[in-house]
DNA sequence: TTCGCGAAAGTGGTCAGACCACCTGCTGAC
DNA sequence: GTCAGCAGGTGGTCTGACCACTTTCGCGAA
């Protein structure tokens, strides 16, 4: 029994709905997690009761339960897994990046729109970390530098290490918030990045920067280190817009995130630790 | 005929899904209507065929079908209204707040936390809306202010326009993206701040303040509008910060948030214009 | 004719029970 | 002791029915 790091969470806790009409059900069902959540009954990486059990416990459908942890899986609050059970998100905090791509696609955002965003964002990371990054953080920035010097031949695998940096960075901010919708900004990113990274031509140029960031966020100096990720970006963005010129219409090269929305953990794996 | 703004979409464009396995049903429907908002047939307030009607057509159960569609409406992009049909959302660019509140519960983010992520983005906008702003969008800015002026014995109606003014700046950015994530962090944090502002006792200052930012941005004038921004929310926070201590467990004053989740809409229509 | 109201059709929400697909852990053969 | 195979548990899908709400339209009254 002590063995189960996963333990199951107790039927206990969870009340039968009213019987009054208190709205959709499946709100119930949100409402319940949310605050069995709130008040510690659950935590990252716990599993939940089957889907039966929790229907009849809860007096609703197993239809309508499924629709809460369907919504509840869509925001990424938990994760289904066939065959074995519903568990409770863990790991860092993490916003999923659909959602933004989906209000890219349908507003029509500009990517000089989602460069100006990153740019706002990672600059204020970047002075961030400057700041509060411990030596266990700046050892992981450090790493992933190293590495990038590595890969200058590979382009795809440098953009790992690209992306990886700054999510390095964005961790040593120590702004949980922050980290989220960096990461979640620039993983909407991440497919047409990875299309235009195959021709980039400066890759020495690009590690040198980001050598550069890091030792401005050691030497403690949040203003420099701005200015230093700010100009980086600048220069990122003019790289890629000159080689999304090349290509009128890139739509089709983002068809390859579809199997990303079903598995993102795997489908992303390449891109973790 | 022609009298149909909201002309229901055809259904020619869906596809039955193929035989072969490919991967869960739910996630098909998502690709589909993806691909149709990428392809344009699909646009902002468009009605999607009904149901039955789209199960049928695209080979699958109307419960899997409903699945998906549950995933679109639970990331935002489409809404269900009982009795009527199944839109596109429309209206501006916006992320839904509750992914974030619930990372904020489950990962115990700190209201500084909170605060600084706010001020990064808000500083940010604001010197982008010192920029881009329109006449239009300054015009409805200093509507905001001259409302708060008006409500200074009101603090809930006071906050409201509080909010509108932060949003109508996100808005004169120019950046939507931007813009929509200030408004989910801002939402995340609406509650919290509803409870607190209640014993506010410094509204006037807090007015000037937003007209000092106000006349900045229509000066064209970035660092100084950013500057007075992040004053301005360092100031809040403070005020915030003391407030908040006067009772260790505020966790129940976020309860009335309930409702929110089901009508999103609806239930947020006193910050609407 | 015009207005208002009620019935009917249309549409999303819920329910029930069954079966399928996948994962896990146990068991028994080697 | 190792490992293949089986059995149970669990999420995924299907079916068809009924409920609740919205919209529309035709009928009757003013």
């Amino acid at each position: 029994m002590a063995r189960d790091s996963h333990t199951s969470v107790k039927l206990r806790g969870f009340r039968v709905v009213r019987p009054e009409k208190n709205g959709l059900m499946a709100e119930q069902v949100v409402i319940q997690v949310r605050d069995m959540i709130r008040e510690g009954k659950l935590r990252p990486g716990d599993r939940l009761p089957p889907e039966r059990d929790l229907a009849k416990r809860l007096g609703i459908s197993r239809a309508s339960l499924r629709h809460g942890l369907r919504f509840l899986a869509a925001i990424g609050v938990l994760t289904s897994r066939h065959g074995s059970g519903t568990y409770i998100a863990d790991g860092p905090p993490a916003l999923d990046s659909e959602p933004l791509r989906m209000l890219a696609e349908l507003h029509r955002f500009t990517p000089d729109e989602m460069f100006e965003a990153r740019k706002l964002l990672e600059v204020g990371l970047a002075g961030l970390a400057a700041k509060n990054a411990t030596d266990e953080h700046l050892a992981t920035i450090a790493e992933e530098v190293a590495e990038m010097y590595a890969t200058l031949s590979d382009p795809q695998e440098y953009l790992v290490h690209d992306i990886r940096f700054h999510r390095a960075v964005a961790a040593a901010s120590a702004n949980q918030i922050l980290a989220a919708l960096m990461n979640m900004v620039s993983t909407a990113m991440y497919e047409r990045r990875r299309a235009t990274v195959e021709r980039a031509t400066d890759l020495m140029e690009s590690a040198e920067f980001h050598r550069k960031i890091y030792r401005l966020i050691r030497a403690r100096k949040p203003e420099e280190a701005r200015a230093a990720m700010s100009e980086h970006l600048e220069l990122a963005q003019r790289a890629f817009a000159s080689e999304e010129g090349s290509d009128t219409d890139s739509f089709k090269l983002q068809s390859g995130a579809r199997q990303k929305w079903r598995q993102p953990k795997a489908a992303r794996a390449d891109l973790k630790p």
